[in-house]
Parts: C-alpha cells; sequence; structure tokens
DNA sequence: CTGAAAGCGCTAACAA
DNA sequence: TTGTTAGCGCTTTCAG
C-alpha cells in the first residue's frame, strides 16, 4: 500500500535463496539451516518485509477473523457492558490469535460477512435481519447476551430471569413489603428478564409491586433520577429499591441521599452488574454479579471452535449471575 | 472457511459466462447484458457464492482496512473517552468503506501490522514501543489524543492546555480565588495539560493554588469523592472546584450535596467532557467540552488520506475545546 | 458486450 | 535442507 512494495521474491534475491525458504522462515518452520535463516532475516530486516497478509490468506485458504457486530447508537447500552465485552472478545482474540473485525452498525446497513470466518452480535437490538442475513448465507454467528430461540443460532446468555429472582430473593429475605423497581430497557431482552424475574419471585412470596412503584428506566442515569424523584413522592415510602444496572443504582442512591435520607437504614437499594464503580459510591453497593468479560470471552472461544468445525451442534450458553453483598441493603426501618 | 468453498468459477460454469464477466457483474461493472447479468445474479444466489476478499485484496493490490490500537487495562480511560472514540472510528470506517480490526494492547505485545494500511493508536499509554515499532516499519500511524512532537508522525488531538484555561478563565471571572482541582491521570498528556493550562492562567490573575487545594485524581468517580472529602475538611472551603473529567465533577457535586451544601450556590464545580451524563444530575454541569467523536472521524480520514498518499507530509492537529455553561458555576457566596 | 490469459504474493506438495 | 512448481480466487488488460 505505502510505497512500492517489497515482495517475498525481492527478499529472496537479496538473499540468495529460493522464495520457499524465506517462507519458511516467515513461518518459523524449522528446516532451514542457521547461515540461510540468518541471511532471510537479515533481507528481511533490510528491506522492510512484510507479508502479505491476503496473499497468505488466500494461498492457506483460511481466513482467521472473526467479526463483532455492536449496534452503535449513541449511548450504546451502557457504557460499562459495552467496555466489558469489547475488553472480553478482545482478550479472546488476542490469545487466539484471531483479528477481530469491528463493527458498529445502525441496525440497517447489511454487514459483510465475506471476509471474516464468523461472526459475533453484541446483542441483537434493532438489527434482527442482519442476523438472518448472516445465518442465511452460512456464516457462524455467535449472538451475546440474548437467548435468541426462533433461530437457529448459537447464543450465550446471562441468566437474567434468575438475577431478577435473587435480588428479590434477598430484599424479601430481609422482610421488605413495599419494593420499588427501576427497570432497564424492556425493549431489550436481558431488561424485560431481569424485571419479570423479579416481580415473579416476589409474587411467589405474595408480595405484589404496585402499578406506581414500578419505573420504565433504560439503564441510564438520567432515568433513574427521575424514577426515585417520582417514588419520594408516594407514600408509603418503598423501603427498598431494586434498580436494573449499577450506574441506575448508583444514581438512585445520590437521589436519596440528596434529600436527606440515608442508604441502607432508610432505604435499600441493590443493583445488577458488578461494575467496579459500585464499590466507590458513598456506600457499597450490593449487586448481582454478571459475567461481562466471561461471556464475551467464552463466546468467543466457542464461536472459533464452531468456526473450525470442531463443534458441530448448536451451542446455547446460559451463565449464572451471583449475589454479590455489600452494604446497600438491611432490614427495613421499624422491624 | 465453511463448507466446501463456490468460487467465481462454479457460477461461471452455472451460468454459462466467462469467470470475467461474473467478476464484472460482481464488481458492477455497466459493460454487462441485462441477459448475462440475470443468469450471473441467479447463480450466485443460487450458489450462495462470496467473494473471497483475499483473493480480491490480493488481486486489486489493495488492503483497506485500519487498525485501532487502545490501552487494555481495566477501566480503559474513562469509558465514556473510549466508547466515543470506538463510535467516531466505527463511524468513519463505515463511511470510508474500511475494515476496522480492532486491537486491545497490553503495550507488551507486539501489534501486527501486517494486514492493515495503517495504525491508529488511541493515545500512547506505556505503549510507546509498539508506536516506535510501527513507525520504524513504515506503517502510516495517527495518535489520537498525544502530541508526540519526538517521533516523525501524525496525531490528532484535543489542545487540553487551552481547555485548561477557558476552565480558570471562567471561574475567575466570577471572582472565585479559593478554587480547588481534582486532576486527571497526570501521566497522560491530557491530564496534565488540562492541570497546567488552568493552574497557569490562574496565575496571570495572581491566584496561586495551594498545595492542599490540588488533588491529582485519575479520571475515576472515586478519586474524586476521596478528593471531594478531603477538600471539604479544608479551611477556608474552597469556593470552586475544577474537576478534570465530567465523571468526576459529578461525583464531586454528589459529596457536595450529601454534605448538605449546595451547588452551586456554596460550591461552583466545573467540569471537562460534556459527557451526556452532565445533563441529567441534580445540576447540569458546566463543563469543557471536547470533540472526541469528531477527532475520532476525523483522525480516521486523516489517517486513511495518508495511506492512499494523498496527504504526504506529516499532519498535525490540534481541536479546540469549548466552554459549555449550564448551571453549576456561579458567583462566590458573599458576593 | 465478452472472454482468454497473465498475474497479485504466498503456501505446500513434491522432488532433489 | 533446499528449490521447483502448481495453484489459492479474483481482477484486469487486451483482443475480439
Amino acid at each position: 500500500m505505502t510505497d512500492k512494495k517489497v515482495s517475498i521474491e525481492d527478499v529472496a534475491k537479496r538473499a540468495n535463496v529460493s522464495i520457499t525458504t524465506v517462507s519458511r522462515v516467515i513461518n518459523n518452520v524449522s528446516t532451514v539451516s542457521n547461515k540461510n535463516r540468518a541471511k532471510v532475516e537479515e533481507a528481511i530486516a533490510f528491506l522492510k518485509f512484510k507479508p502479505n497478509i491476503s496473499a497468505q490468506r488466500l494461498a492457506r485458504g483460511t481466513n482467521n477473523s472473526i467479526g463483532l457486530v455492536m449496534p452503535g447508537y449513541p449511548g450504546i447500552f451502557h457504557s460499562f457492558y459495552a467496555i466489558e465485552l469489547i475488553r472480553g472478545v478482545g482478550h479472546a482474540c488476542e490469545s487466539l490469535r484471531l483479528d477481530m473485525l469491528f463493527h458498529i452498525t445502525n441496525g440497517y446497513n447489511p454487514i459483510n460477512t465475506n471476509n471474516v470466518g464468523g461472526v459475533l452480535f453484541a446483542d441483537i437490538i434493532e438489527n434482527r435481519k442482519q442476523v438472518e442475513a448472516a445465518i442465511a448465507n452460512g456464516t457462524p454467528c455467535m449472538i451475546i447476551n440474548n437467548k435468541v430461540t426462533d433461530l437457529k443460532t448459537n447464543y450465550i446468555a446471562v441468566d437474567n430471569t434468575a438475577g431478577g429472582q435473587i435480588a428479590a430473593d434477598y430484599l424479601s429475605s430481609f422482610g421488605h413489603k413495599n419494593i420499588a423497581v427501576i427497570t432497564g430497557n424492556l425493549n431489550t431482552q436481558s431488561g424485560l428478564e431481569r424485571f419479570e424475574g423479579f416481580k415473579d419471585f416476589l409474587k411467589t412470596k405474595n408480595i405484589e409491586i404496585p402499578k406506581d412503584y414500578i419505573f420504565q428506566g433504560d439503564y441510564s442515569r438520567r432515568s433513574a433520577r427521575v424514577a426515585m424523584e417520582k417514588f419520594l413522592e408516594l407514600k408509603p415510602l418503598p423501603t427498598a429499591i431494586f434498580a436494573a444496572s449499577d450506574d441506575m443504582a448508583l444514581e438512585t442512591i445520590a437521589v436519596i441521599l440528596e434529600k436527606g435520607m440515608r442508604v441502607p437504614e432508610d432505604i435499600s437499594v441493590i443493583g445488577f452488574d458488578d461494575n467496579p464503580a459500585c464499590l466507590f459510591g458513598p456506600v457499597a453497593l450490593t449487586t448481582i454479579r454478571q459475567p461481562l468479560f466471561e461471556m464475551a470471552d467464552e463466546g468467543v472461544k466457542s464461536l472459533n471452535s464452531i468456526i473450525q468445525g470442531k463443534t458441530k451442534s448448536l451451542v446455547k450458553t446460559l451463565l449464572k449471575p451471583e449475589l454479590v453483598i455489600r452494604e446497600s441493603c438491611t432490614t427495613p426501618k421499624g422491624q
């Protein structure tokens, strides 16, 4: 691309060997005499030779790269989520020596699956068509964080329903009855499942959440603030809040403290994510940990195994979230 | 990769034309009869033919992809920063039809520059070696958010010094004298420059910042909390705070409110970034906007131009930050 | 408007 | 241990 390209042939000439020998040293094949190896290495260094990867791939008949498709609207999911996924994918690609083609999508443009061995979809949000297209043309796919039951494809997700249940179980075990919830984006599978897992579990304990104790948030701090300000006008006041993300939980706590109330003495708050930020707020946040990094990492590994034909059947993995107890929940006042 | 690959030749056979004609329809060359075009398209659809991009690239002699190298330690910069960069780069790549190879680095492993036309470094943090290596082997590089003066390479950055000055100017214009600052990570060029720009400007107004009014933060909310709690023990209390990121500013405000004081009536706070989150806190944050998305977008475009040989000279771009006035700053009490 | 043929730069038998 | 040679799948002159 830059300057005139130097090819394996130039190297061969300068080192006075065949191109095969050059190829051998490039690929670290052991059957090369030290003398020749040295000559070739000198030539490579001198000429600043860089093998043309397209030619390598063509000749080898392989394409060791995968795509990561991520919705691109402002405020991608919540940032912590996105960053953890990216980190996990990046980590796995590094160790598997896979190229990672990162693709931010608006959901409409068809994504190009020709140049990758397979593609990872970070959730499906308004881009179902892309997933279907990829599946249709035979590209191995792995959906992250969305249990797609109606598509013949692979997924790895967190059991958000279980997460909601765990939160409900923990809160109700303190004896809380007036429990409010700030949901995540309910257009999102995770948001919906967390909410329903939570609500349904409480029902088994004979606790109903009244309508005005439910606020439909969108994972943003802003929505949590609006929610909490509304809750604070209600009576009776809720004694516990389940926020479907740590960011929202943190903002919830901020609002409570601003009003001169205390957490958890006056109101208990539980979050979801286990974002490191929860450790360092005014009160350490009790939360439901979801293994984001691991999900991404494992997703890449499974996908790779599928691409290489080692895994034949569909893989559907469900990861368990877990309760992380810190300081933001306790018994309701007066009990 | 999957199944037996169908090649352009298979398509040609089925459509009863030459591979040249198939190539023409793939590349949308107009000189193909409608009849042939239809036949080829049918064959492509029927065979689910996907052109091999490596072969295309090899034949065309181009490699339209760029690398994005980003430090991978936990808490990559502050998330908003990273996300905006990624969005900007993704956006530019999409419109330039460039593949984006995303590489998260620990700073040590050499990065593979063979398969990309050029590489974008998201700042330089503990990975200077990689940059030097890339430059040495002739790979076009673009450094984002770091003015590298001692390396013969390109950069696009925000004028953080100016940003610091703007903040200082604004605060001092209200008549504040007791101004404290929570710096960003001072190992970072941006952190250092914001601080020095701020401090130096105040000096021109004959305002010195005492030692204990300076807290060395790291862009995290946590560090801001620690800082603000310290400041609150000081006397006289500062009447204004400059936090080197919005995240820190937001946490600063939270701490102030928790203590029952008001923003901006008791203490003014100014941030840096213009993270959308600043709009929705308890008080809308006045801040210094830095054009992250644009920086990334523009960075890719410049890099591409360099790769294509359209730009010959080194490009060194400095973007101007600007003041965004909202509600978190005012005149000090009693003035 | 179409096709034959010469590569693009590299890998991988196969011989030597 | 080394070199020869035949592709990998596609693009691109150049004739027709």
